[in-house]
DNA sequence: CTGAAAGCGCTAACAT
DNA sequence: ATGTTAGCGCTTTCAG
């Protein structure tokens, strides 16, 4: 086992074994039809050089590199961390490699992205899309097999997608703070990366309609990116409405600020204000008390949005896209609002 | 902007540009001379053809991807997500793509990664290793160029690292908890992805020696890898000995465990008992109380892994690892055992 | 069953 | 300043 300066090449397993290197392409690649003999040669060869096809001339040459784009906003994200992880496991399955990177949230740097992505020559991309549809115009217009996770671009209609009926699990949440008797409950928005909070602050309001609650426009507030606006923005809430008695976070950084924000002032979760998340996140069950929230199934996305991606290439025009569903996990965030009688829910997952 | 089935080449914008070849590569790259004339010319037919020279070509011919692979235990750590954000940036700055598979900290994976790394001809490998030489060993005697982060095996002392100074900082902890005045501090280990837990639990036994208190082998637990094992060593530990009044947590699954357990157990944190975990996560200050931790340098770790890296051609013979500190970040987890005087600390960290 | 040869897209001499 | 050419490592007809 020479540790060679360069890597050896098909060209030196021919030669190691004395065959052309058309015959030692057929035995590596199982194609074609070569004698067990020549074969065991070739075999002991590439082994004995340590031998490893270079993808490079592979892909040159099959017009296919076996490797897939990720553009996420922020792999620090417990949902993008998630959805990366089932992508990457389908990948797995599917033998690709997957090339990442992110966004945060910056169509420019997106754009930029898919640039060199398209360089690289990828099969196909997957992205938690920022936003800007222009950057991904280009690139699905040559041909660059993309899907899109978590959100559509409504420009982009044609982009294959798998999504999570975020609407559902926002009228979920709300249908069951309006149950436990908040008459008048709170949305705190602010960007969960990568996810269309104006979908969710949209279901917020028609559920709260819909149930004949109170669709208090004062109790609706947004925060723009980062933790500090989503504190502020939950703190402005809570100072200038004292009475809130329930408030639904459109993500888990509005809903970190909501927690402690709450803290802060002292009230008491869920006695003094009901707290419901979108996300479930791992901190989520060992708050005290346990928060309740609406759980994507961001793993199972990244699985799918990569199994779309492999059947692409067979699909053509527009694809509907894939919806999967939100879940609303009770724990113990929530109960009726004071003086309402009812004791407060206890977790519905055991442990 | 023809949507052509197959990408421009270099030809067809040599074609397009009427010159040759090796004059669009000039301009493309910035290299040689050219006269200013040919140059727009050249940059025209590129923008009209929507022409991306093609990695593969480029990578053939150059003998490097410029890309490099990344292996993780699990890309949904928090500790190694942050790990990857660092590789990220540094990457970018380094114009290079980062290709990411997890291992789960199985080395036959982890070797079959390395494999497949090899075979797409990465410039390089950074890896948070789960343990198994051999694998390792292979890849850097075919040259590949690699560095380990977050620990080092020590059959391959000849590989480039990037470390944490885990021992300084489980050191920092014990000296805090028996300077607060715990003799009898428990250890409860468990495999962090990733990390040393021995080291640490080395550190956690000389450091107690040291300073005189007491090393209490039954309060010394381990647990396999995963929450479940986690929590049923905290369990256990906490019911066997209920006398414990101190606990240093390896990592933030064993970490959550305690909390989790001690709740379960209603101790209350830090009255009943003081806690300190190894690696801060998101929720540790969104805890109630929030939890004392030795942070790691995640993200910084990561990006100097990359660093490394690049560096690494001009290095011979082995170089010594890279070792970052690790920091106490004393939030309101520990006070004194219950009868010694002293208020419970305040957040050392403002908001 | 096997080998020779033609590229895949690009860069870097080497001419001109 | 610019064009020609020889590969980089691989797969795949096309002959034999």
């Amino acid at each position: 086992m020479a540790p060679d300066r360069r890597a050896a090449t098909i060209k030196d397993v021919a030669a190691a074994a004395g065959v052309g290197v058309a015959t030692v392409s057929r035995v590596l690649s199982g194609t074609g039809s070569v004698s067990p003999a020549t074969r065991e040669r070739v075999q002991a060869a590439a082994r004995e050089l340590d031998y490893r096809p270079s993808a490079l001339g592979r892909g040159l040459k099959l017009r296919r590199t076996g490797s897939l784009g990720l553009v996420l906003p922020d792999v620090t994200d417990p949902f993008c961390a998630e959805f990366t992880a089932g992508v990457l496991d389908c990948a797995r399955t599917l033998g690709e490699h997957v090339i990442v990177d992110v966004s945060h949230d910056d169509p420019a740097r997106e754009a930029e992205i898919v640039e060199r992505f398209a360089g690289q020559r990828v099969d196909g991309i997957i992205a938690v899309p920022s936003g800007d549809a222009a950057g991904w115009r280009a690139a699905s217009a040559v041909g660059l097999p993309v899907v899109f996770a978590g959100r559509v671009l409504d420009d982009l209609p044609a982009v294959p997608a798998v999504l999570c009926d975020d609407r559902a699990g926002v009228r979920a949440a709300v249908d069951y703070l309006v149950g436990l008797g908040h008459r008048r409950p709170a949305f705190l928005g602010g960007p969960a990366p990568g996810t269309a909070v104006e979908v969710r602050e949209r279901a917020f309001r028609d559920t709260v309609a819909e149930l004949g609650a109170v669709l208090d426009e004062d109790l609706v507030v947004r925060a723009r990116s980062g933790r500090d606006s989503a504190y502020a923005a939950a703190a402005g809430l809570f100072q200038r409405r004292p009475d809130v008695t329930a408030v639904l976070a459109a993500g888990h950084v509005p809903g970190e600020a909501a927690v402690l924000v709450a803290r802060e002032f002292d009230l008491r979760v869920p006695a003094d204000v009901s707290i419901v998340m979108v996300d479930d996140v791992p901190w989520a069950e060992l708050c005290d008390p346990p928060l309740t929230v609406v759980s994507r199934p961001a793993r199972e996305l990244g699985y799918r949005a990569c199994e779309v991606l492999r059947r692409r290439p067979a699909t053509v025009g527009r694809t509907p896209p894939v919806v999967l569903p939100a879940e609303l996990v009770v724990r113990g965030s929530c109960s009726p609002p004071t003086g309402m009688p009812g004791a407060p829910p206890r977790s519905s997952r055991a442990r």
